[in-house]
DNA sequence: GCCTCTCGTCGAAGCGCTTCGATAATCGGT
DNA sequence: ACCGATTATCGAAGCGCTTCGACGAGAGGC
């Protein structure tokens, strides 16, 4: 429709004043009377104004873009990246900020030309490895950046995420108070843990020591997905482990296979065993029965790592990690009423 | 790291030639001779030099930059949806274009900003409702945009999407094909269609016309999401239809819910019933049994979204819809031995 | 009533790039 | 050996914005 867009210019002069002036109202870096501010405003609204996005970067050299790059691997846990992503973003629009998404199959080469063409002021990396070939381009990259997820080494970083060690833990204590003695975490596929993914192992490390500390006995299995895979992990766990009363369920694509193996295997829950997950509030919420569990809080991560970044972009030192506090929600897989 | 970013006048300098010329280098848009070109792109290698892209979009008036615009509705089949925002970036990124992520909370407002400031060339939306209020904006906005599936009025956009209708008929038709003679569709829960959701009521009037054409009685049931809900459904239609060994499922976050219905009721796919799903492979795939399926082509759909748009974006005219033809993947759970 | 401040505004200088027109240099064609 | 076409390169003019220093006009201090 329009046929070539309005320019401060042209604000400017349908305000009467000096485009600096128009800058100024717009920015606010300068006082402006209120008459000359109220009649710019004005203008631009009449006029539908809309500051060049590459006009103000190439002459304040703020982008006002965020990168959010997604992980290496993506097909995991893919519901919770996509929660992820929006919150990001509407985090961002709160900063003023939008967001670039930038995906992994470029490698590290996409991240430096998102940085160095200065496209974007900053970075908000997802689901980060132990191991991340992305971490050390970050260290020299002139743009602050913000990791979701730990890697092995932090130092230098700023990294976010859900404290995965207490929600295992947390996992176990509920378990343990509701009176069980025999647990199992049946957690991320095999190869996860070989791949080295901190969440993973986190809550593993969790579960155990928390196992250990209330004098219980427990196993960390990793679980497949498939349900055959599935039916038959538990199926070998009930058998070896006759005393099993309460199971944790790190895996979001399998907790359903899950409680339709224990059905299958003639247990039932929470009677004959309580089940907690870790995942999502809508996946639990629609299980059978619904799943007491601890949910990654993806819009929380994703406002701090975004506040953090706007942090680090304002020159302000921040934390080298944050760890956000797991909470557990109480559904019929744990309820109280066992036989 | 880097003090200051590498400019093209530091460049030009290094290759003892003017600005021009290594913009032309860089660019191609005139002939350059093989010696220059060598000299300018090995200082630029030397030097580390990335064009500033605020600075090339003013001066262009190109970003280089699409919009991908999330659906109105988050949380609906999410995964797919995260697939096919990594397929938009990489399919972006074959033509030199980054990716924008713009949510549905700002609005149309968040797009016409986005437009109006030139911020981006051009806009992919996704998921598009039969009465999406985004549609009536893109009408009016000189960037050129491209949905991913149908309005109820596609005049004046471009529009691509998996044939759904085909992808129901194709269901049915395998199902003939197998000897079923009485058919049932378990599809979104009624609020998706109660909503207007292209893809869902397509999916349904592809399924009405092919149990007709091939003399087949069916019908077609929303489903709803919980186990219990789809348990109760499942044992309804049993009941109401016992010469029904047909099933068409629509509905990824149903299906597995759908199986272990069928199990609890004890009917044995695919002896007792067959199954056939419209869904992501990984979920066909880790099903049990596995499910005969038609997937949607997340990176197909993207691909073609993106070349649409950048067709677009260089004048030339494009048609208004597309549809992709949907392909059949047979698996266990439509296995040829009945009994 | 003079001097100094502060406040509000202006003008101009870039930011780093693309692109247009001009200028040299080189090439066949005859 | 001269002329018009190419071909390769340069210089300069913006693109639309931010920001710096300057400046006129009131305000306040003495």
């Amino acid at each position: 429709m329009s046929g070539r867009a309005v320019t401060i210019t042209e604000v400017a002069r349908h305000a009467g004043v000096a485009v600096s002036t128009v800058s100024y109202v717009l920015s606010g870096k300068r006082a402006i009377s209120a008459d000359t501010r109220r009649r710019v405003l004005d203008s631009v609204r009449k006029l539908g104004y809309h500051p060049n996005a590459g006009a103000r970067a190439l002459a304040s050299r703020r982008a006002n873009v965020i990168a959010l790059v997604l992980p290496l691997r993506a097909g995991m846990h893919v519901p919770v990246l996509m929660q992820f992503a929006t919150s990001v973003v509407t985090a961002a629009r709160q900063y003023d900020h939008d967001v670039l998404l930038l995906t992994a199959d470029e490698g590290p080469d996409g991240i430096r030309r998102a940085a160095a063409s200065a496209l974007v002021d900053g970075l908000v990396l997802m689901d980060v490895e132990l191991h991340d070939s992305r971490v050390p381009l970050l260290r020299e990259l002139a743009e602050p950046s913000v990791l979701i997820g730990f890697p092995a080494d932090t130092a230098g970083l700023t990294c976010v995420d859900l404290d995965f060690a207490r929600a295992g833990a947390l996992c176990v204590e509920h378990l343990a108070e509701r009176g069980h003695r025999e647990v199992a975490l049946l957690g991320a596929p095999a190869v996860v843990y070989e791949r080295g993914t901190g969440f993973a192992r986190r809550t593993r490390e969790g579960f155990t020591e928390a196992v250990a500390r209330h004098g219980l006995t427990g196993v960390a299995l990793p679980c497949e997905e498939t349900f055959e895979q599935v039916a038959a992990a538990v199926g070998e766990l009930l058998a070896a482990r006759p005393g099993l009363t309460g199971l944790v369920v790190h895996n979001e694509a399998a907790v359903n296979h899950v409680l339709g193996a224990l059905r299958q295997h003639g247990r039932r829950v929470p009677q004959d065993v309580a089940v907690v997950a870790i995942c999502p509030d809508d996946i639990a919420e629609r299980s059978s029965p619904a799943l007491t569990s601890v949910l990654i809080p993806a819009e929380e991560v994703a406002r701090q790592a975004v506040r953090l970044l706007m942090d680090k972009l304002e020159g302000h030192a921040v934390p080298e990690g944050t760890l956000l506090e797991p909470r557990l929600t109480v559904r019929d897989s744990t309820a109280a009423d066992r036989d």
